[in-house]
DNA sequence: GGGGTTAGTAAGCGCTTGCTTAGTCTCTCC
DNA sequence: GGAGAGACTAAGCAAGCGCTTACTAACCCC
């Protein structure tokens, strides 16, 4: 992926998260990015193909962390508490990543909603494996983990929707509060640390 | 409101929420109420009025349905529990409405905006004043009231996001469900019935 | 029964859209 | 030093866009 390609995406993150792929303009993606209208077609076939990059990416980099996350914790309540915390702060840092990725998903070609639903599942199923270890393990209360694991998700993806830079909390914050409030949802037995 | 305005308001409603707004046509609109292309500006003056009209009837709708559901409870926990089930339960019956008003806001123009903003903080006052009667009763052991509003709306509000007419569990199931994990949230001392 | 309002249409205007074409410039490799 | 490849642009095409115009048909009230 060459300079110019980034840069690409960088212009379409912010021109897609601004005002949404349809009202985005090949025009508008190009100018940001330094380049005639015709450049954007020297790096990617269609405006289709800059959404899908950036999409795939962007669940790539949040599976990635949350299994990182899961993987250094000692218990399943340390774990969903990395997890939580991990996924709400990404989703403050990269809100426009974050809304592109949620809210343009009905804009991918059928080909590529199929790439990107099977990311989903894998960012699903380390949320869902760490409840079953937890409620396996009797330090989790919970009824309905499919239930829980999608409320437990709600809570973190739509931090990507309200936040804003310059709010009265930092991302750093937002995971903390987060993680807290999951583990109460979950009815954790122990605290995730100590 | 006229019959035609109506049959309107859900052919946008149709169209916006399958698409969004800016890649739905005037002309789909229109066919979708058996109309010609003109005839919608008989009753609407622009694309925007109709998702304004949309956006304003959908959070007035809602904010109803919230104070109806709180005025009837006899305490706080019995307060948080219906209104999270009803706004639950009301973001799967409306899902497509809930999707066009949550995400599609930015295509508002900056007055309709302000107005939808208005409402949006009405409906964010009935949640976190039962959170504070609640906390104040000592029924509820909350640390930091904003955040655990915004994470109780998020659960709420994201229902629109993966609902889907076929799922697993009715929209009833999913209101009772995001009650009971919303009690917990809160650290509720008592159930809400009983 | 005729003036005025309302609901609707056929046709189309002016503009913007995603993308293509044909060509230039620069760099590399032998 | 020239052939070839890759990055980029100026110009523009065909299609589609939101919305307007000029009009007709039906209805209401006095």
């Amino acid at each position: 992926m060459g300079d110019t390609a980034l840069r690409l995406m960088e212009a379409a993150a912010d021109a897609f998260s601004d005002k949404g792929f349809h009202a985005t303009t090949t025009r508008d993606i190009a100018s940001r990015a330094g380049l005639s209208p015709a450049g954007v077609y020297v790096h990617f076939a269609s405006k289709e193909e800059l959404l899908f990059a950036l999409s795939e990416r962007g669940h790539e980099a949040a599976r990635d962390m949350l299994v990182a996350a899961a993987s250094t914790a000692v218990s399943p309540s340390e774990g969903l508490a990395a997890i939580l915390e991990t996924f709400s702060r990404w989703h403050a840092e990269h809100y426009r990543v974050g809304r592109i990725v949620q809210y343009e998903f009905g804009h991918l070609t059928p080909e590529h909603r199929e790439v990107v639903l099977r990311l989903r599942k894998e960012i699903d199923g380390v949320v869902r494996s760490v409840l079953d270890t937890g409620v396996a393990a009797g330090e989790f209360e919970v009824d309905d983990v499919q239930a829980t694991t999608l409320a437990l998700m709600s809570m973190c993806v739509d931090v990507a929707r309200w936040y804003t830079p310059g709010i009265r909390r930092t991302p750093e914050e937002i995971g903390a509060s987060n993680a807290r409030l999951g583990l109460r949802l979950v009815g954790a037995r122990r605290p995730a640390r100590g």
